[in-house]
DNA sequence: GCGACAG
DNA sequence: ATCTTGTCGC
């Protein structure tokens, strides 16, 4: 497969992101994440209120997948199905977090970044695992965090969100700091690695692939 | 050339 | 991501 195309895709959205501070008071917030099965990706987005984690909307989207999955490029598995998903909301949230990276990306230009841009909305990039970039190890304490370089640029956050466990990789998508990234997934963190908005919508995408989410009563 | 490599 | 049950440990 030729991928020149789609890292100059890649390039315009970069060129597009804003890495600022232009948010003000964050009360909704929103996770979203895909699961697959040999034919389809099924996309979920839950919001809820930042104070009390109570779902107040989510929405449900699958689409063919048309892309297999080539590190760096993960964007062009998932975006379709996540921007669809997001567009059937009814209550749209302050900032939208992505099962990915944001421009802790080669080209700066990860998931996050692509719905960012694509949605012109706040988001944020969480991963489970590192794409580039060298760090320090943060203390085992929860909370404790190391900045994430590349390219001798600041470009993450390595973020210990449960003590003892494996950290999490945080970058800004678009339109938000890298210094507010933190201080929000911070925000949104309870007793599991992974942040409220971005664990339950791993959940319900998996429901939703299984075909279960009409049984649900919210 | 070798190693790394989101989900 | 996905294939998969029980099990060791705080």
């Amino acid at each position: 497969m030729d991928l020149e195309f789609f890292i100059k895709k890649q390039s315009e959205i970069s060129s597009r992101i804003i890495i600022a501070d232009l948010l003000e008071e964050v009360k909704v917030v929103a996770g979203a994440d895909c699961s697959f099965d040999e034919k389809y990706v099924y996309a979920c987005i839950v919001v809820m209120k930042i104070d009390d984690f109570s779902v107040i909307d989510f929405a449900l989207a699958k689409e063919l997948v048309t892309f297999p999955y080539i590190p760096t490029f993960l964007s062009f598995r998932e975006e379709k199905a996540i921007i669809k998903s997001f567009y059937k909301l009814k209550v749209k949230p302050d900032i939208l977090f992505c099962d990915g990276q944001g421009i802790a990306h080669p080209r700066k230009a990860g998931l996050a970044c692509a719905v960012g841009v694509e949605l012109d909305i706040p988001t944020v990039g969480v991963a489970k695992n590192k794409l580039c970039g060298t760090f320090k190890k943060p203390t085992n304490t929860r909370g404790s965090f190391s900045y994430l370089y590349y390219r001798g640029e600041k470009i993450g956050i390595v973020l210990r969100s449960r003590s003892g466990v494996k950290p999490i990789f945080v970058s800004p998508g678009h339109k938000i700091s890298l210094e507010r990234t933190r201080e929000i997934v911070v925000k949104t963190i309870t007793r599991y690695r992974i942040p409220e908005p971005l664990r339950i919508a791993h959940i319900f995408a998996n429901y939703y692939k299984q075909g279960k989410i009409s049984r649900m009563i919210l």
